[in-house]
DNA sequence: CTGTTAGCGCATTCAT
DNA sequence: ATGAATGCGCTAACAG
């Protein structure tokens, strides 16, 4: 019942050897003959059979593009952005092109659904995977991630990390874009030790993963570089990336320790529920404490106060990403960049109270 | 270079048949046959593949989430529950298994990458299809939809409208979902009527979209009821789901109309860009203006003050959608179900100043 | 319960 | 520049 490249071809009075050439453009063919091909395809309606297609070249156009949480702002921008430069614009037509399908899959930031997805991106014979966000610092789910990737650059999956740093033991990466969280970590906490805090509550992100720790290194640094050691451990609080952990860990941190003039949050959205575990206690946001966020979603800045952070260019990662898992960016030297990270002084950071 | 299934069936001493048999699962072998196929396709770290299969099958494991925004958690949250539904645990092993993969497209909200991506999963031969969100209500783009969806259900592609009215013509869709808009609108501005508010002002979203439209006339339901009529073009500004939006079309609204008292925006996000207009102005919420919202997204509780919105249990129609695109649930009578819309009364919303 | 036999629809050699 | 032939790896009838 379906149509299929051979009635193309007896309408267009071709072989099918022929259609096949001017749907994919790879090769020298007469554009009248062209010209009747693509007639006959709108004629029949005929859409491309993608797994024969696929099965017969050994490799299909499928893009994955996996993100830890697809409700979160912060994946969603780098994924449209990596999809809006591998889709191509689309032409409505309804025919079929040469078009790419850019899909994101989400892990929930589950390691198993992780390796799970590459191995159904594998099995679909993937062109590209771009794999997004910080990774699981487990060595056992590290050694597994290297060998599957290597598996699927092997068969020619192109590999992009963006907003991950690369994973020891993979070369197999086309290219990876780093942010710099240790180093906008550090910016932040040394605004809030420069407008006077000494003591400064950390609400992390979930253990094990790359980028908690390194947001929390960084902090550490500028506290140490300050001779603010000590208590570390009581004024760090570690919970998922999400609102509700954030309300809860800074109740937490201020049970723990009354004390504390501000409080650094592992992201915005952590940032949020901090700010409103803040005024649960009655305490008024900058006056009696500060609270600085990360990553500076488009919410931030309408919070109130906006929200002092780290601004992380995430559409522009994300587009770059997008174009270096189509090849049509050149990978960094070494296949490594470091993405800026920029300090944005808002209002919910103040000096500390005199008292 | 790569493992086929007859290099696992040769390791096992079975056919070909029979591994199949094994790994899709339909289909009775015996046990001690199936531990060897498993054992051979472990030792020999065989991965399905996708195309083939998919080919001979006439089907394939794919099933596609279109949404129009996906850095929008109102898309991010249906998208993520309906694929927890239909991506299956995930067993980690690496191992080939009947998984489905579900996948994300991004559309932009433009119409014409909508049809491309649908072409795209029909090309591959998706099992299902969600599509999420408001439509366009341009007859032609409607017309080219319903016969795209016709297509793929011909296909075999099922189809499932998840926060979307059925499509007029189409038959096709096995079910749709969707949100009492229309109610929803009714009910908040009800509730600003009750508080006192006469002059309302209403922040609208795109033109020609089925959401922007039934929550307009379910504004203007509640607002001529109250006896509230007259220049509702004047006091309603359209614009993109946004927070700039929101920002801008609020900042033109109270400049053409001073004497509003409240303002209902057309999403959360637009909300959030309407209260800083209004703060911009050195209005107070809700003292001088009242602001209210819909969807209530998870940050719209942590705004200051809290949003009054309406509630659309987003992840439970997600999470239906994708197991109705599974075939796991049966379709509501008549394949429509409407989806309540709950009333959350916050701290945005407040009687009118007595002046 | 398992093996045998045929395609599925297309991309690619080779020819011409 | 085009046509003819071959096989990609798998599933689905049929047998047995």
């Amino acid at each position: 019942m379906t149509v299929t490249l051979a009635d193309v071809a007896a309408r267009a009075r071709v072989s099918p050897a022929t259609v096949s050439r001017v749907l994919n453009g790879n090769y020298p063919v007469a554009s009248s003959t062209r010209e009747r091909v693509l007639r006959a395809v709108d004629d029949l309606d005929y859409v491309l059979n993608g797994p024969a297609s696929s099965l017969a070249a050994a490799t299909s156009d499928l893009v994955g593009i996996l993100v830890n949480d697809i409700a979160d702002p912060f994946f969603g921008i780098m994924a449209g952005a990596a999809q809006s430069e591998i889709g191509g614009p689309g032409d409505g037509s309804g025919r079929a092109g040469g078009e790419k399908l850019a899909v994101v899959c989400n892990t929930g930031g589950s390691p198993e659904r992780e390796l799970t997805y590459l191995t159904l991106l594998q099995r679909q014979r993937a062109a590209a995977v771009v794999l997004t966000g910080g990774a699981l610092e487990d060595p056992a789910h590290q050694a597994a991630m290297a060998v599957k990737l290597a598996k699927l650059a092997d068969a020619g999956t192109r590999i992009v990390f963006c907003g991950r740093p690369p994973l020891p033991g993979t070369d197999a990466v086309v290219a990876a874009l780093a942010f710099d969280n240790r180093g906008g970590a550090r910016r932040i906490t040394e605004h809030l030790i420069a407008l006077g805090h000494r003591r400064i509550g950390y609400v992390a992100g979930p253990v094990e993963r790359t980028t908690t720790r390194h947001r929390l290194e960084g902090h550490r640094e500028a506290m140490k570089a300050a001779g603010l050691y000590g208590d570390e451990e009581s004024v760090t609080v570690h919970g998922p990336y999400d609102r509700r952990s954030g309300y809860d860990a800074t109740l937490e941190l201020l049970r723990r320790e009354p004390d504390v003039t501000a409080v650094v949050a592992a992201n915005d959205t952590v940032a949020l529920g901090a700010c409103a575990a803040v005024r649960e206690r009655g305490l008024r946001i900058p006056e009696d404490i500060s609270v600085a966020g990360f990553d500076d979603l488009p919410f931030s800045v309408d919070a109130v106060p906006a929200l002092t952070t780290v601004r992380l260019p995430l559409f522009e990662a994300g587009a770059r990403a997008g174009r270096l898992a189509m090849g049509k960016e050149t990978p960094p030297p070494g296949g490594i960049a470091t993405i800026g990270a920029e300090l944005m002084e808002r209002g919910s950071t103040a000096p500390p109270r005199l008292d």
